[in-house]
DNA sequence: GAACTACCAGTGGGCCATCA
DNA sequence: TGATGGCCCACTGGTAGTTC
């Protein structure tokens, strides 16, 4: 890569084209992928710690507050995460979260001293105008906290300095959304690619429906469909269609069903296709939903694939009720499956 | 070709109703 | 009363179309 394509990369640092090349810098050395340790390539690229618990998230921060009842399944999540990469719990913070961490480097590297300068020149023409990052809420707030520990005030600089860096990590953790959803997708498509002995013909990840082998283009004016990930395997070519979800909405659940209708209706071979969930959802009630979901009859997913059901067997303890007994039924009955199972089955 | 706008699809957050 | 589930929101990057 040039300095030019690098320069052009970093001004989108969460964008498709850095995430790429992070991508293959974090891979660098590491293929072939052995099947039963792609989840540890998630979780170490695309795993955070949620800053208000200090733990890695696999549930809605306001459920996982201390005190509520996804506080010790996120406990017993973050202690199984940091035992299975082989880390401390202090430390897992280092060990996780790789994509975030060194876009975030990018960006910052990326702030070019231009942009800077050009800033420079737009307030000279408006003077007298307020700067910019000033917040004297924020400022207060600082100011008052620390003042038993204040033996004078801070200058002003100092002080507008720490608040800058205060918005900018709030705005940071908001482009994660992004990183994470799209993310998502390019890992799994590079984890797929790199297996061993790879059967794959075709793995692309926000494919067109038309670009699959025996799928219809767009008819009328009807928009193309994309697909999270697209597979074709084997010597009889089959098909995988891939939604992938990091984590699933009752909202979201609704588009699973039209998709699949979109993708049968624009069927042109004449044969089946797989249509396959990937998720890392912990909420046992949407993964059941997953799981029994049916269209025309019969089961809506080929597969229900998540990241790691060793996880979700650790979260949910050794005594489940309820909706937690009955999706770790679908895994012991393997309609829920883990990624490594499902990736060992494919390649072969 | 650059800059701008509108729209889309993705995410987690957070509020609120329902239920056991 | 606390857990759960449903829904909507804000925010992001990507893309297509338009204007200059």
């Amino acid at each position: 890569m040039t300095a030019d394509t690098i320069g052009a990369a970093v001004k989108r640092a969460f964008g498709a084209d850095n995430r790429d090349r992070l991508l293959r810098e974090y891979l660098a050395g590491i293929a072939p992928i052995a099947p039963d340790t792609a989840w540890k390539h998630v979780y170490r690229l695309l795993l955070w710690i949620d800053s208000t618990t200090g733990l890695a998230h696999c549930y809605e921060s306001d459920k996982s507050q201390p005190g509520r009842a996804w506080y010790e399944r996120s406990l017993r999540f973050h202690a199984w995460v940091s035992a299975s990469l082989g880390s401390a719990p202090e430390a897992l913070r280092s060990e996780i979260d790789w994509l975030f961490r060194h876009a975030s480097r990018d960006l910052a590297s990326g702030a070019s001293a231009r942009q800077q300068e050009r800033a420079k020149r737009q307030r000279a023409r408006t003077p007298g105008m307020p700067e910019p990052g000033r917040d004297p809420e924020l400022e207060n707030l600082i100011l008052n906290a620390l003042a038993p520990w204040l033996q004078e005030p801070p200058p002003p600089d100092a002080v507008r300095t720490l608040t800058e860096r205060i918005h900018r990590h709030t705005r940071l953790e908001n482009k994660r959304k992004n990183l994470v959803g799209e993310g998502f997708e390019d890992v799994l498509a590079v984890l797929i690619r790199l297996l061993p002995a790879s059967a794959f013909r075709f793995v692309r990840a926000r494919c067109p429906l038309h670009d699959i082998p025996g799928f219809y283009e767009p008819r009328d004016r009807e928009k193309p469909r994309i697909v999270d990930l697209a597979l074709v395997r084997g010597p009889e070519d089959r098909r995988s269609l891939i939604t992938a979800k990091w984590s699933i909405r009752a909202d979201r659940e609704e588009q699973f069903v039209s998709d699949c209708a979109s993708y049968v209706h624009l069927e042109r071979a004449g044969q089946s296709f797989d249509y396959v969930l990937i998720t890392n959802e912990f909420d046992p009630a949407r993964l059941v939903a997953a799981a029994e979901r049916q269209r025309e009859g019969n089961p809506l997913f080929t597969n229900v694939v998540h990241v790691s059901t060793d996880a979700l067997k650790a979260v949910y303890g050794d005594r489940p009720s309820r909706s937690f007994a009955r999706a770790l039924a679908h895994v012991r009955g393997g309609r829920v499956e883990s990624l490594g199972d499902w990736l060992s089955r494919l390649h072969r």
